[in-house]
DNA sequence: TGATCCCGCCAACGT
DNA sequence: ACGTTGGCGGGATCA
């Protein structure tokens, strides 16, 4: 097509390098990029310094965790001492960003450094194209392939032109369940096995031909192209939005997670995504442009969930070779619980529906509105109506405060800073106002009792509220993550928990607190949803709020922060949870019978509630190692081996609720530490989880004799006084319920032989480690889902604990050493040594 | 090389 | 008409 493109663009180009192109006729192609440097160079100054900054100060680094980033980041450091030495300051400023510099990825990171990941509902955030785009320096086209995707996750909304709203994560744990509901409904697990499979028989030639087949063999059929799925809160703010075909970015990136979600390791392969994608869309022609083009945009979106911290690349070895691949490193659903639950979270469905609504196929609907016939907007009348209502509501909540943008507060603390403090990254901004903020929270805090923190569960929020409710207004400070979580993600995503099956519980898990405790070690703990008690409160998990310590870790732990934090976190969960722990509820009414527990429940307001959480949880560590789910997952296939490790990552169930290592104190756990589990909590470090479940009690007998491990725990934890005497927790909950791997492992994985590898990145990762730079932050390695052993894993776990303040010294190594050991572990077999998040 | 994926043309939409 | 969105694919970079 276009024969003769790129016209210059402006920054680049001043320069005379430009030699190549010809203004002008040029037929061609882009210009060649300018190779570096030379001095004059427009691009943004300030842009470079930023990156500069950013990637000098450590720990913004730490902020950042993402591998990606972090290599970036030192490559582009290391690049820029280049230039330093060859230039003068000014001049190398202007050196020219490289390739990587302006990655897709690093400019989420930016773009996400700006906002909260929870941003109280009271004080809107909104985003304003524009002004984004000409702030972090980058052409408008780029910001709307951000948006686009986090959009489909609802975590911004459009409210009009140039204009959007930013929700943070609050809404994440819902669209996820969500999306994973839908890709249920669209049988995308068969339909990757199915692809899968072919592969495997054909040698493939002729993808073309066959995926159209593949595509309509199954599943696809029926589809329904959905189009977006939508939550009920935010649903439609512009109605106009819509218009436009929700082609593609959006709903492609729906569908790309939705594949995460459905899959059993948690791995999608680019070629696997992109081949059922193009088949639902339309089975028809495949042909290898349009592959290649769905791969491109596949990487756009990897790119942005990726900062999002819900993926991670990775590399799946097949027979055939090493293809690109993703992990899930969000936060684990539970499984589905058939319907019901999610009800609440989701859908549209109007409060009326409530309880059992069959669901997926209102939701879907829903969400996905089908195409055709509807007007655009996705709302049929009354459904609009609904949620119409609902914003309203939602809005007058917020309302109150004012809608300030976040930005607001950034100045605010920008201003008072040098002025080249504005340089610094918005990432740095983020963590002025987060510390910022951070005081303020911990003033709010501090009022509230410790034990309210944790109780508060389950008064807390009573469902309905949709997200942004009064109370969240309240306390609005505290809900955001410190600046100095990053943004990302946080590491630990902390499970959100549907529903469970039988009756589940959950248990809590928390983490060890680093932050303050910096502690060598912190571990992070995970504790695995038992089945036993009933617990009533709980809540979900919130992920990102915990985090922020671990950051490094990566991806997958849990950490705690401080009480701060754990404050908000606990905030989150209430909130996120609240949907589960009705449901809880509600079976656990109907079990009465256990229920000692019960009496909690929904009322619950009481502080009381904070007793009841222990009861029954026990906690698994998952140490950093596991990293939990998502490495587990990916072995789990490999693995079915152990039934323990098994639970221990994998439990899809198991929601790790990240607690603060504050409200952990409130309860006087003591610290302990289990050895053959591998359980470790130091006082500081854990969090009690209430468990769900309210069938424990009686199945947890049996379930108890299992493993060994669980003996200790019912004995720690009774010791503890986390669970009354009589009270055992099963071993493995989990596993007993969860089908998880059962399914398809040999079939699935027959296809894939894989081995993950983490990439490079891993090892950047440990290299920033060693520079390091916060130390709380990293906490824990992650760990390398392959470990099978979880002895291993144990070991490693202890050792962790480097020394207490260890990471700020930039030996790292002591920390990141530790953890790298772990990493070890599992070795596979290539570069994965190291691999940490 | 193959894997990534930046860049920006230009069409679809909105206003 | 003009501005906003965003599909799309060439081809530069990276590994």
């Amino acid at each position: 097509r276009s024969v003769l493109r790129t016209p210059l663009k402006q920054g680049a180009t001043s320069h005379p390098v430009l030699t190549e192109v010809q203004p002008g006729c040029q037929p061609l192609t882009t210009p060649p990029k300018p190779k570096e440097i030379l001095p004059a160079d427009p691009w943004t100054p300030t842009s470079n310094l930023k990156m500069l900054i950013s990637a000098a100060s450590p720990e913004i680094r730490s902020r950042e965790q993402r591998r990606e980033l972090s290599n970036t980041t030192r490559e582009v450091l290391q690049a820029k001492h280049c230039l330093q030495e060859h230039l003068s300051g000014d001049e190398y400023e202007k050196s020219q960003p490289s390739r990587k510099e302006k990655s897709l990825g690093l400019l989420c990171h930016k773009f996400l450094a700006r906002y909260t990941d929870y941003p109280s509902t009271a004080e809107d955030n909104y985003i304003c194209l524009d002004e984004v785009a000409e702030e972090l320096n980058v052409e408008r086209r780029r910001i709307y392939d951000i948006v686009n995707v986090l959009e489909s996750l609802h975590m911004v909304s459009r409210l009009a032109k140039n204009r959007y709203a930013w929700h943070g994560r609050h809404n994440l744990s819902k669209t996820l369940q969500a999306l994973k509901r839908v890709g249920e409904e669209n049988k995308y697990t068969q339909q990757i096995q199915m692809i899968k499979k072919r592969e495997y028989e054909h040698e493939f030639d002729l993808d073309g031909e066959r995926n159209e087949e593949t595509a309509r063999s199954f599943g696809s059929n029926d589809h329904s192209e959905m189009s977006f799925v939508e939550l009920p809160g935010m649903e439609f703010r512009a109605a106009s939005v819509n218009s436009r075909k929700d082609k593609s970015l959006r709903v492609m990136s729906q569908k790309f997670v939705m594949l995460f979600l459905v899959s059993t390791p948690k791995i999608v392969s680019l070629e696997v995504a992109a081949k059922i994608l193009i088949g639902e869309d339309q089975l028809e022609d495949l042909d290898k442009s349009k592959f290649k083009t769905k791969i491109r945009r596949l990487y756009d979106i990897a790119n942005v969930l990726s900062s999002l911290e819900l993926i991670k690349k990775v590399h799946v070895t097949e027979e055939r070779g090493r293809k690109p691949a993703f992990k899930w490193t969000g936060p684990e659903l539970l499984p589905n619980i058939q319907d019901t639950k999610l009800e609440a979270t989701s859908m549209t469905c109007p409060p009326p529906i409530s309880e059992s609504i069959p669901s997926k196929e209102q939701c879907s609907k829903n969400l996905f509105p089908s195409k055709g016939k509807q007007n655009f907007t996705r709302h049929p009348s009354l459904i609009k109506l609904v949620k119409s209502i609902e914003n309203d509501r939602r809005k007058i909540q917020s309302a109150p405060t004012s809608p300030v943008k976040i930005s607001a507060s950034t100045d605010q603390n920008l201003s008072a800073f040098p002025s080249k403090m504005a340089q610094l990254p918005a990432i740095a901004k983020h963590q002025l106002e987060g510390q910022s903020k951070k005081a303020t929270e911990v003033k709010m805090k501090l009022s509230r009792s410790a034990l309210e923190c944790s109780l508060s569960s389950p008064e807390v929020v009573p469902k309905p509220e949709p997200p942004g409710t009064a109370a969240a207004s309240q306390q609005p400070a505290l809900t955001q993550p410190l600046g100095v979580c990053p943004p990302s993600h946080s590491s630990v995503s902390p499970v959100i928990l549907p529903h469970t099956p039988p009756g589940v519980s959950y248990a809590i898990y928390l983490h060890p607190s680093q932050a303050h405790a910096v502690t060598a070690y912190s571990p992070s703990l995970m504790l695995q949803p038992l089945p036993c008690a009933n617990v009533t409160g709980f809540k979900g998990i919130n992920s990102k709020v915990l985090n922020k310590i671990t950051t490094e870790g990566g991806d997958n732990q849990i950490a705690t922060d401080d009480p701060t934090k754990s404050l908000a976190a606990k905030e989150r969960l209430t909130t996120k949870s609240e949907t589960s722990s009705q449901r809880c509820l509600k079976r656990s009414q109907a079990l009465q019978e256990n229920n000692s527990i019960k009496r909690y429940r929904s009322d619950e307001e009481s502080l009381d509630t904070s007793l009841t959480f222990f009861p029954s949880g026990y906690l698994i560590p998952l140490t950093q190692c596991t990293h939990g789910n998502k490495a587990g997952f990916s072995n789990k296939e490999k693995a079915g081996i152990c039934s323990l490790q098994h639970t221990t990552y994998s439990s899809p169930i198991a929601g790790v609720i990240p607690v603060p290592a504050s409200e952990l104190k409130a309860v006087n756990i003591p610290a302990f530490h289990v050895t053959p589990l591998n359980i470790m909590l130091s006082p500081t470090s854990l969090a009690a989880a209430p468990v769900l479940s309210n069938s424990c009690l009686n199945s947890s007998n049996t379930s108890s004799a299992q493993s060994p491990s669980s003996s200790v725990l019912n004995f720690t934890l009774q010791h503890v006084g986390l669970i009354p005497t009589g009270v055992q927790v099963p071993a493995n909950p989990v596993l007993q319920h969860v089908p998880v791997s059962s399914q398809p492992k040999n079939i699935s994985h027959g296809s894939e032989n894989t081995n993950l590898q983490e990439d490079k990145v891993d090892k950047n990762l440990l290299q920033l480690l060693d520079h390091g730079g916060m130390s709380g932050k990293y906490s824990a390695p992650s760990v390398p889902k392959e470990s099978q052993e979880p002895q291993r894993v144990t070991e490693n776990f202890f050792r962790t604990p480097g020394g207490p303040n260890t990471v700020s010294s930039p030996s790292a190594n002591s920390d990141g050493t530790n953890r790298i050991s772990q990493g070890t572990l599992y070795i596979p077999q290539r570069k994965l040594e190291v691999s940490e998040d």
